[in-house]
DNA sequence: GATGAATGAGCTTTCATTCAT
DNA sequence: CATGAATGAAAGCTCATTCAT
């Protein structure tokens, strides 16, 4: 498999080209979103796009290179959205890991994710084990460094490689938490994601709060 | 699809069948942990069970017909080991929710899943979509309620509702990150695997302990 | 590609599926005659051989992996042609390279190659170079190897390395002609054939004749 | 499949369009040496020549149609070697057919094929059957013919029949051991073409001298 | 004219499943 | 029961050709 094999076949030059594309990613997320990363077809794609199979292949060179294409953009729009709208929010409640903290960012996470069709779907085995491998861990490490960064501008005095263990567990439990979620009925949805909150903002506060007293502020039961 | 498509084809009455229902079970779960659920193929499982295809449905009427037995069978032997190591291990340890408490059941989560192959092969899209959606959903059930038996007779003061809610997570939490584990390297597996207690034992003890006091004795840092 | 590209899928183990490799072979045969080695498909195949598409796969893993099969099928033919017919008629003529001998020769090789359908498609472009080079190599070698022997029998004072170059051409003079007959009118097919008898005998002579004196019997002119 | 087919679908008419036509027969001939005819495609050719897959068919009908364009502009060079260069080299050496002046045919012809890229792919087997058949024979024809001309001009003697004969086989030999040559190792190569020379002169005599006593200066064994 | 997007028939190959032996 | 041959729908992908811009 040559090392250019997810890349893009061309980028297309016409605004005609650049709709089709636009409409191919999207037929992707969906349908990524729908059957999942095995269930996923050329012809499934380019049908949702309305288009013809030819077309898909104008653009892309394969299956995979339309599911990376979507990955990396994903990739972007998440450290876009860490970058911006996280660390405003972060600012606002230097105070320390509370409950309500946590939660906000649970929420926003949550709200993301929910915003990329197919997100879920980028985390089966398929995705895992192939030529994608690389690309879902970019995505990965990608969130987790924004995390780093952030945390360690609040937290100056936690050491990197406990911050780093820490955030990797927060962001695996999360992940694995929220896409549950979205297999559950609302109510259960609702539920765990309440307890996720409660989960992670434990967990943190172990690491990041110095003073015990606080920690009574952060569980708060229900 | 009739509702019994998953059920086995034909009880084997002679010990030369069970032997090689057996075999093709066996050779299920190893390929479905090499491959993954999506590739795994009859034929595949045949030629490891060296027998023929037609064997294969001479005994089970599709494919998911197999994995649907080995799930089955997980969820038997899932419910044997709660019922006789833990409880056994918990009958020692009833001195309440400590680190070392939820360090050995994690352990034997962890053990447990690493003996049965093709496992974490269970938990991937199309098995959770299809028509073994519903054998995936009894295991994680069973799972749930075991625990939910063991510790209510342990804390029973512990409102059962939210009982399960904390077991809930605890078990989606854990299968997450043990099967992270499982693609990761064995020192970043070590860790996750040291860092999942610690959370776990840090959001259990919120639940069932009643006394903050002992908390300190919960999370140990590291 | 893996070295077994080229090797039978499974020897047939039942009587049904030795008839459908043969039928299988035979319209391989006879397409490679009538469309050429390009234009063959592995569609096609199984069409002509009243199959459907997966039995052609059941024994043959690739389109070239049929075309090899042939091709070394007729490379053993030749051989044991070479070892037994022309060896007898070598021997009844051990007088020298007549225009007889010569022409026999041809018009043996001639309806050998016709008697293998296909076996001209065998010598297109895509033969020579693909994966199925060193298949038609061999073949060529086989060939050049049995007349070497044959004419080293007969005429032991010519030194080998002369001897295996006039054979060389004369393989690939003969085949080149021959195969251009097929495309010809009868009429002038016959008339190449001629030719080439006439061309070769006096080209062999050359290299087989110590005595000039016989090279005005060699060529008679027409 | 109308008569026009392999015409040119226009004539350019500015001095860009003719030079894109050039870009696109150079392309053609390139890459029907590279890769052969049957890989040959129109989107290997407009990038081969810096254009667009449009551009292309602006010029020609279909792929077909720059092949046969490519197989006259030969036909017309050749003819064009024929008539000076060979006629010229002819008159210096009307002795007769002696072995080195079949050598420097022989040469020639090696020259003159070298120096058309693609020209050994216009023989195979898509090319002899399709459309192109008739442009094939052509060209066939054409060298033929300026032969027979020449060596009638040479040897008025000769009943033009039996030249004709001669001439086709010379034509037919030459053809494919040259362009066997090509795929051989240049030792090999060497060899081939000076045993080419040997093969043509000895026949060529026979036709075209009648004295008996030069034979012997013909062929001069090595 | 030049460009490249659009199209879809057609090819190779896989795989679940059935059925004759 | 065991075997493996038979089947064909369906997937990935290519390519000649047309056509809108």
């Amino acid at each position: 498999m040559s090392p250019t094999r997810l890349q893009r076949r061309r980028e297309p030059s016409q605004a005609r080209g650049r709709q089709r594309v636009r409409a191919l990613l999207e037929a992707t997320a969906e349908l990524l979103e729908e059957v999942g990363y095995d269930a996923l077809t050329t012809k499934g794609i380019a049908e949702r796009a309305n288009t013809s199979i030819g077309s898909f292949y104008q653009f892309f060179p394969n299956r995979d290179a339309a599911v990376a294409h979507l990955v990396d953009s994903y990739r972007a729009q998440i450290r876009k959205y860490l970058h911006t709208a996280v660390r405003q929010q972060f600012k606002d409640t230097r105070k320390g890991i509370t409950a309500d903290w946590v939660g906000s960012v649970v929420d926003g996470l949550s709200a993301l994710y929910a915003s990329f069709p197919g997100f879920a779907g980028l985390w089966s085995g398929g995705v895992q084990d192939g030529p994608l491998r690389s690309h879902a861990e970019q995505l990965r490490a990608e969130l987790l460094a924004s995390l780093e960064v952030l945390l360690g501008e609040a937290f100056p005095g936690v050491d990197p490689e406990r911050r780093h263990r820490c955030l990797l567990m927060v962001v695996e439990t999360a992940k694995a938490v929220l896409f549950r979620c979205g297999t559950a009925s609302p109510d259960q949805a609702e539920m765990m994601r309440e307890e996720l909150k409660h989960m992670l903002a434990l967990y943190m506060a172990a690491y990041f709060e110095s003073d015990a007293d606080d920690r009574s502020a952060v569980f708060t039961g229900t």
